[in-house]
DNA sequence: TCCGCTAGAGAACGATCGTTCTCCGCGTAT
DNA sequence: ATACGCGGAGAACGATCGTTCTCTAGCGGA
């Protein structure tokens, strides 16, 4: 038999997929158990219930996601390319096939009004990322009303390239923080 | 018996108020049936299938969202104001009670994975929004590259106010609108 | 008055859901 | 070799879904 580590990482990452790619109603138990290759009663041993496995599968989204921001942000050699080193890391997860948008969002809007958990889980992640943004601005020495603006071009990128399945999304987002960011370094910048 | 117009209204009203509250999948037909107050055997009549109430739901949204932004708009003077207007329209939403993030948004990441119809929908109602910014900012003798970087920040908005509540969200979108605006109209801009 | 038609209320239907249970095969200890 | 225990496959269960069907009450015309 397989080592429960094991069996918890294909179970998360099984419903991970199919969750994301056909959101997490239209997918059964029994799906995740077939492409997973674990018994229903293996799963229900880590998982109490369906709930629980989608608060697993956001835990591991949240890793991912704060990976893929790591790395960009190891490419980056200054201040101000650290605050743009989160666009990068949109551009490159744009042009993935199945890219579906974020899935913390696509995951609110579907559950949040029957499950509180999955909302608070929601909720961390992005005011995680808020902060994250906010610690990276302070760190170039930029004002504090740039974090929020930066993060919400961060949000809009995702959900428009979801929809529209333009890569070149992150583009425009990116081209925007260098805007934003240029104008409050700017000198005529006051506050 | 209500007349027919009425009770398409009544359905499709009702149908927008649980979807968008509760997500699609989570209400069931008889849940519509019993708060809009018409049969099911009416409602089936009007809509052939669950998918075709949503289509309908989302046309009622569109010409919400039309209408809001119509209305902001016309308290716009200048073209610059109207560029601005929609955050403006943005920062009522945000205020409601029952505010919960875009629903084109919302349902999109729930059911664009099963339904091609709905997909397609929500890609056009973001598109018409991305046209109709376009042509603001032609109209105020902006640059082309602009348009898309209000559109990111209008959804980022949506996004963020829905997930963290805080209606001040329309307040940074409308700040990071206005300096995007000013630098684009800046004689230092260049391209 | 009686007949035929319509529409509403909700039962019924088949499918599918999340979750639990049963059964069986296999590995291991004695 | 045999008894035992654990885990996998998937049947079973009750609930609920979208959709259809049945039954009945009310109403207009001959």
């Amino acid at each position: 038999m397989i080592d429960e580590e094991t069996a918890r990482d294909q179970v998360v990452s099984t419903a991970d997929r199919l969750f994301y790619a056909h959101g997490v109603q239209a997918v059964g138990m029994d799906a995740v158990r077939t492409e997973a290759g674990v018994s229903l009663k293996r799963i229900y041993a880590l998982f109490p219930s369906k709930d629980d496995l989608v608060l697993a599968v956001l835990r591991h989204r949240t890793e991912q996601w704060d990976a893929g921001v790591a790395r960009a942000l190891a490419a980056a050699r200054t201040p101000r390319d650290r605050m743009l080193a989160v666009f990068d890391f949109l551009a490159e997860w744009f042009r993935e096939d199945d890219f579906r948008g974020c899935a913390f969002i696509n995951f609110f809007g579907e559950l949040a009004g029957g499950s509180s958990r999955v909302a608070e889980a929601v909720r961390e992640q992005k005011t995680s990322f808020q902060r994250h943004v906010a610690d990276l601005v302070c760190e170039a020495g930029g004002p504090g009303y740039l974090a929020p603006q930066l993060a919400l071009l961060a949000e809009g990128a995702q959900t428009t390239a979801a929809i529209t399945g333009d890569p070149a999304t992150a583009a425009h987002a990116r081209a925007a923080a260098e805007t934003l960011i240029g104008a409050a370094f700017s000198p005529t910048s006051r506050f």
